[in-house]
DNA sequence: TGTACATCAGTGAACGCGCGTTCACTGATGTAC
DNA sequence: TGTACATCAGTGAACGCGCGTTCACTGATGTAC
């Protein structure tokens, strides 16, 4: 918000943007403050002069990576749009690219990280479950006219549930086709257009 | 198979299943070495005379896990076919049954697992993904006649998915909703009897 | 049936490493006058 | 414009704890005769 933000406030969003690169390929736990902070250009030991314990910086990167899927999201949507897609389709087509099977850490941290959420500690896992409501919601944001809205969470459901199992089925090509499987029910199933 | 377990296969028995609860209750990294022989009645010395390292013992625990969760939904089947309903159906109000919200020990492995598993060393992420394969083929054995076989993957996907989401999304009502829906979403899209 | 001995299964102390956290210190930036 | 000083941002060594792994040892089980 800041016009010109101070050297530190670059610094701290450097750190945080490494870490919610982190956080998507290397899960909660491999999210290393030394590693991060090397990452982001500095040093292990200036960390707690950013974030008062390894947990809050968690909490940050998660946010950070909520919204930096959705922005990558709702970009190709309107670009889908341009040429004719409805909202469902671009949706579909872009969470589950096939290009994300290998990007983890450009994904949605929902898929990277929702069955390691429940374990965490309190404010991690709150912010985490805040990402679940945030991804359903917007899932509901883009269902067509005439599917019922309650239809959001089973729709956000199968989404994380095929990236995740296309990324751990054991080989690319079942993963691509995991992939084009689900793209194609999905639109068959719900995009009424 | 043997008609009498030695005293060790005894012992090797329930350090397998204590990890088989550990692995889904707590995650890969949750599977601590002396937790593990604690709640198999030994101490942690021991270990190595049973596994070759803590990821043979993972290996093991995602298989028994993985078995313990198919037979428990089998036999969960059979009890609901004698009660009319088909397999389909029966699969999945066993698999997304509210009880497994709180129970993840009990449930399945690859939902409890699943976003984790791209991480894991080698031969923990082979047992892993044919543990994801075999639950896809689980899921293809109880379609209802007339569902084409490669919607396996994808409604996999949403079983996984839904429980995922269900323990994530911050409270137990909501969790209980989630998993409503998706059961009636499914039922209604692909129980055709 | 009893004795001597080998093997087996498990014990508990110790080692080593990784990692989060702390802290005294340094060099750069900004401010007072 | 220049000098002195305070504050800020970051450095790098060190600490402490948890945990996987190793190992010398013990008590129980099984076998030979």
């Amino acid at each position: 918000m800041d016009a010109t933000p101070t050297r530190k406030e670059l610094s701290h969003d450097r750190i945080v943007d490494a870490a919610a690169r982190a956080i998507r390929r290397h899960g909660y736990a491999g999210v290393g403050v030394a590693d991060v902070m090397k990452d982001a250009g500095l040093t292990h030991g200036g960390f707690y002069a950013h974030f008062a314990s390894r947990d809050a910086l968690l909490v940050e990167a998660i946010e950070r990576a909520g919204r930096g899927s959705s922005s990558r999201i709702a970009s190709r949507i309107d670009a889908l749009q341009a040429s004719g897609a409805s909202p469902f389709r671009a949706l579909v087509e872009s969470y589950l690219d096939d290009g994300l099977l290998k990007a983890v850490e450009a994904g949605c941290p929902v898929a990277a990280l929702c069955s390691e959420m429940p374990r965490q500690a309190p404010e991690v896992r709150k912010a985490s479950s805040e990402r679940v409501r945030s991804l359903v919601r917007y899932v509901g944001r883009c269902l067509s006219p005439g599917v019922p809205p309650e239809q959001a969470g089973v729709i956000a459901a199968t989404l994380v549930g095929s990236l995740q199992i296309a990324r751990s089925i054991g080989s690319v090509a079942r993963g691509k086709a995991v992939l084009a499987a689900a793209r194609a029910t999905l639109i068959a199933q719900y995009d009424l257009t």
